[in-house]
DNA sequence: CTGTGTGCAAAGGGTTTGCAAGTAC
DNA sequence: GTACTTGCAAACCCTTTGCACACAG
């Protein structure tokens, strides 16, 4: 068994040829993915397979999805302490207005902002627009 | 001539009574809107008119939108200080998971983050999930 | 008359579900 | 055999564009 495989089964989802070739696929990328994305990386397989199979991922603590503006969700790889239950260490993410691109920035936090009384955030998404380095350059 | 007449020709748009009765709408609202939320709320209207109206809206600096991870977009008045050129005092948004609500958090700033070498930034977005006040209570 | 605004129709794209056939244990 | 996985089809919703008519300056 690979370590793709072995990532697989410690978040509990058994190792099929379809999640493997997906999830290896997610690792190769710097930069998160849309479905259509993944699609055209994949030329194999059915593209609501690999909606479902993030879909799996998802709920299973080893993708998260990030809502960019671009007007289609993206996907990445969480980092390994996330769980099933709770997405550790999220981090903001930049959307590069010129190559379409999403950028994570694990390295950083987002702050924390006083929320009004009464409301209870689970979730918080950070995200810059603008240009990349690479298109900067 | 009235209030809502006189934002809009100070916006350089010309007040139609469309436009008028639209921005009267999201006037009344404490909260973004999505298109079927005000296409429900002005009974009269065609949805692709409201459409290009809150088009209009947003690139007049008079409305901005915001991708709250729902899926759809929303809509909510700026501040007044916007302007075609530049949305001003951006703030985060909080989205309710419960009752799907969009709340703009004005009095808020988005805290800034140091990129990655060469990375320009020119929006930032800020956004919590959660329940809001009125669903905790 | 000319430019702008509006309504209707429809295209386009992404997301999501249903169902039946295939696969693994 | 049973439960899970996959592929295909189709539905659904939102966004966006085209076109023709209505309206205002």
């Amino acid at each position: 068994m690979n370590q793709t495989e072995r990532i697989l089964k410690s978040k509990g989802i058994s190792p099929t040829a379809m999640r493997v070739v997906v999830l290896n696929y997610l690792n190769m990328q710097d930069h998160a993915l849309s479905l259509t994305d993944i699609e055209l990386g994949i030329d194999t397989a059915d593209r609501v397979t690999i909606y479902r199979t993030l879909k799996t991922f998802e709920s299973h603590g080893l993708v998260h999805s990030i809502g960019d503006g671009s007007g289609t969700q993206k996907f990445a790889l969480c980092e390994p302490l996330c769980s099933r239950e709770r997405h550790q260490d999220i981090h903001p993410h930049f959307y590069c207005t010129s190559c379409q691109e999403t950028i994570c920035l694990p390295t950083m936090k987002i702050p924390d902002v006083q929320l009004p009384a009464n409301f209870k955030a689970e979730q918080k998404e950070l995200i810059f627009k603008g240009r990349c380095a690479s298109c900067n350059s």
